[in-house]
DNA sequence: TATAATTAAATTGTATACAATTTAATTTGA
DNA sequence: TCAAATTAAATTGTATACAATTTAATTATA
């Protein structure tokens, strides 16, 4: 024990899920290359088959990302045929972006994705569930700080 | 409850995640900030505060980077002054990289970093612990399988 | 021992991320 | 009402990430 303790790797809880979380990602690539997206287009577009229509701001408040991130990957969203982007007619600052009929197609290619990568991380259904209410907390205290 | 459930972003275990571990490094930043250090030169120093000296193989290990982040990361760390990039004699297909003096001053100016971090991620002690837990859990099972 | 196989870094190309700024459109309020 | 403030996307610039390939050095083996 010296004075540097703190700054150990191991005594960081930012590290094991900064790796975890890339580590995750990373293992969606080969799952993700058969329907042509990366793991961000993937969950805009998971977000997009559940909502349907809604504009940049939205699917970053969503998706904790923003316009710099979007605006390029919503672009080639929109080459691939999966999504739209359109204008809004009552206030042109905001587009709208609505699924294709090919990006609804896409949707029943990837229902087998989530099962698939749920058997990579081997993890029993209660430290998952744990996992997932802690991930969350952090994240709601973060919008609450936000909001302020 | 549709067919399309598994694909509901909330049903997700890697987008909570991802967006955590996004959020947690992002708030890494103005902190580090005074340190002239991004969160991944952080996280090497970190690593080369503890061990002095090794080898980029080495360090892509422990922190799950290869040489495609790591090469041109540490040709700045370099460039700062804080650590030395120098052929392996007796294999010169290693780089031995070394804390410099100034890398080494740098870590006084670190100490505060952490405690300042884990007053942003507002767990209990408990909570941190599972989490941390659960999280390497994940990460050691990875490594079992990429050494297969 | 000369060539093949292996290994460690570096390089190349693509795709995020995000802070900061800019642009264009809308809303506010003096 | 009209300039100021605000808002939503887009843009700019910097820094990761990582797959795939290349380069250079070392080791293994026929």
């Amino acid at each position: 024990m010296d004075n540097y303790d703190n700054l150990k790797l191991e005594n960081q809880i930012c590290f094991p899920l900064y790796a975890c979380a890339k580590e995750v990602t990373r293992r969606y690539k080969p799952l993700l290359d058969k329907l042509d997206l990366t793991y961000t287009q993937y969950i805009v577009m998971m977000v997009m088959w559940e909502n349907k229509k809604m504009n940049v701001k939205e699917l970053g408040e969503v998706l904790y990302l923003d316009s710099g991130t979007l605006t390029p990957l919503l672009l080639k969203l929109e080459k691939k045929g999966y999504i739209s982007r359109t204008k809004n007619k009552d206030d042109a600052r905001n587009l709208v972006l609505e699924v294709t009929k090919k990006g609804l197609n896409l949707r029943d290619k990837a229902t087998d994705v989530p099962q698939e990568m749920s058997k990579c991380v081997k993890l029993s259904k209660d430290e998952a569930i744990t996992l997932y209410n802690t991930l969350y907390k952090i994240l709601e205290y973060f919008k609450e700080e936000d909001d302020n």
